[in-house]
DNA sequence: CTCTGATCATTT
DNA sequence: AAATGATCAGAG
């Protein structure tokens, strides 16, 4: 496979590029580019997310910084059903453990991650082959002053939890845009976290996820 | 349907 | 092990 495309210079070619991609479908992006479609993502999980950075130019890979740094965005495809509601949560960045004191939402990572997002909503539905899968408008986001404070208020929550050690009492309900999952290879994966006592334990890896609910809500270009 | 946990490929 | 890209699957 040899296509590819240089990083966009700016958010309008970005934008432009992203744009571009609306209504073609996976099998249409796949044989442009020579790839060969997996029968279904079981195995690839992340193929179609990398299918579009192609198209888009990212070049920063497996770095812990946004897609576009230089552009101050970063890119998320989600999968979408025919009504065009979410599919699947949307993972964020990982949740830091451990060395979390004097942290704060503003020049946290996350932060970073969620102030500028170029989101390309796929149909995502398990009964559409992923070759007929159609790529949707894109979007460029950013959060407004309500859901900022939401967001931040989410993030306090669940980091106050983890210093106090209460990691493993975290559940869905303590968020109303964030949520905290395992992001792992597998279930034997460990990391260094918190424990209630004070004392360094070693539990699953977490990520930061946005919630259904809340992609809904910036998908469906819904603001209040 | 939501929630929770499990998993896959690849690179550094 | 930790980061990137995420989706799968069972319980309720």
């Amino acid at each position: 496979m040899n296509f590819f495309l240089n990083k966009p210079k700016n958010k309008i070619t970005l934008f432009a590029r992203a744009q571009a991609l609306a209504g073609f479908t996976i099998g249409n992006l796949a044989a442009n580019a020579g790839l060969e479609i997996p029968y279904n993502l079981k195995k690839d999980k992340g193929w179609i997310g990398r299918l579009i950075e192609l198209y888009l130019g990212v070049d920063s890979k497996n770095k812990a910084e946004q897609d576009f740094a230089h552009l101050g965005i970063e890119l998320k495809t989600i999968p979408i059903d025919s009504y065009g509601n979410p599919i699947e949560d949307t993972f964020v960045c990982s949740v830091p453990l451990i060395n979390n004191i004097g942290i704060t939402w503003e020049t946290s990572n996350i932060q970073n991650k969620l102030s500028s997002i170029l989101w390309i909503p796929i149909e995502g539905k398990k009964n559409i082959p992923l070759k007929m899968r159609r790529i949707a408008t894109s979007l460029l986001w950013s959060p407004n002053i309500t859901e900022n404070t939401i967001l931040r208020n989410d993030w306090e929550e669940i980091i106050e939890m983890i210093v106090l050690g209460k990691i493993d009492k975290i559940a869905s309900y303590h968020g109303t845009f964030l949520k905290i999952k395992i992001k792992a290879a597998n279930n034997k994966i460990l990391t260094k976290a918190i424990s209630d006592k004070g004392k360094i334990i070693l539990t699953l890896p977490r990520g930061f996820y946005l919630k259904k609910s809340f992609t809904k809500i910036i998908i469906s270009n819904h603001h209040y």
